[in-house]
DNA sequence: GCTATAAAAATAGTAATACTATTATTATGT
DNA sequence: ACATAATAATAGTATTACTATTTTTATAGC
């Protein structure tokens, strides 16, 4: 299975890159290298030309691939999404109870490496840091409203339907359900970085140890018809 | 009492500027005019040089009043809250009941602009706008720790205390007071976000009504000792 | 009204960023 | 062996994000 799991092709719209990064060597090695360089440098201090000298090539030979670097961070978070919907339906098969389905939906996008896996060509604990720290920048844009209608998004927006879904299972006369999934996909990383930043802030500490039981907790008591 | 607003001074940290903008009328337009092009341009597109240009002024001229435009977006954010926090006090004056002290307090942040106030050189409803699409950039660098240190961000961190401590009062034992005021603060802001942007995730409109219903029920219901 | 001082404006310049274009070289598949 | 596509090398541009220097203008005290 982890076998399975490691040489999976995660789908990302074909409208993010110029050229599908997965088909070559060297696209391979672009994404690689820009998940290590913008974990380290941050997002701002990252460019094209940094990245071209760390692989021995040129801006030129990147652009080929993607038509700038917000489209490449887009790519990374498109593709941890992507990656992150196999984890959650693979670790919450064969549950039936809605509820406990919920529970083990949540835990999995708070602490999506727990089963320590190996990807071929991304290093999933970096990018995980990249989703905390970057990745609101990725819609925080003037474009927002065109990349959303050419289906940029599309990756983390099944995430939320999923959750959505989920929730409705369990009271499906809850009228805030998709604001109530935005909120805990939100929160399951901004709580994180809160605590790596601002732990006053927050209740949870760097490792999110308790973070899953209390969007657990959060969700439940809100959704509950209470009589 | 609108009067007395209007005039009021909100303290910002004067480490955030170079020199203080509310000493000048140059200063006070750098503020103003920043905020419509912001709002109008986003962000990224926003430079020092278009700004002089608009004032008809230089970029050196307004690099004396402050160090670059992230921290004059940090200035703008610092603005807000503190303003805000005004808000937030003067609207619970009186309220003595807890329960409706945080509805109040929450309703004020969902909707800070209801008492349609005005500013000398500020206009909130573009800035307001500001914090909706742009706020989150002012943490999401490399340079959080730094700038947190130097007490840059203590206007918001101090709207989180407020809420902390309202929650505490309704329920002295909730063991996560900081985690869910600082989601109702994000969410306050995010969720309008959504309904702009992606309204498929969320259930709330552009004009955020049942926002505050929502968050003070989530919060009573999560926090309620069941017994 | 004169002068010191500070603020602002004008001017110039730099390193880095975010690209684009052109040509040469190398690899690959038939 | 040849066509094709990918990559590398090279060069160049507009814009950004600044810094430095000098000149002009405004203000406040004497």
């Amino acid at each position: 299975m982890q076998e399975l799991l490691k040489s999976i092709q995660i789908r990302v719209n074909d409208k993010i890159y110029l050229k599908d990064p997965e088909s070559s060597e060297l696209g391979k090695n672009i994404v690689r290298r820009s998940i290590d360089m913008i974990h380290s440098m941050g997002l701002e201090a990252f460019t094209f030309k940094k990245l071209a000298i760390e692989l021995s090539t040129t801006e030129s030979t990147i652009y080929r691939y993607f038509e700038n670097k917000h489209k490449l961070l887009i790519y990374l978070i498109s593709w941890y999404w992507g990656w992150l919907e196999y984890e959650m339906v693979l670790n919450s098969i064969n549950i039936a109870d809605p509820v406990e389905k919920l529970g083990n939906t949540i835990e999995t996008i708070c602490h999506p490496l727990k089963n320590n896996i190996e990807h071929d060509h991304i290093n999933l604990q970096p990018l995980h840091k990249i989703i905390i720290e970057e990745s609101n920048k990725a819609f925080l844009t003037k474009e927002v409203d065109i990349e959303n209608e050419d289906g940029l998004f599309s990756n983390y927006k099944r995430i939320n339907d999923r959750l959505i879904k989920n929730i409705k299972e369990i009271n499906p006369h809850y009228p805030y359900a998709n604001t109530l999934a935005s909120i805990i996909i939100d929160s399951s990383n901004h709580q994180r970085f809160l605590a790596n930043h601002f732990p006053r802030l927050t209740d949870i500490d760097k490792t999110g140890s308790d973070l899953g039981s209390f969007l657990v907790e959060m969700v439940l008591k809100t959704i509950k018809t209470d009589r």
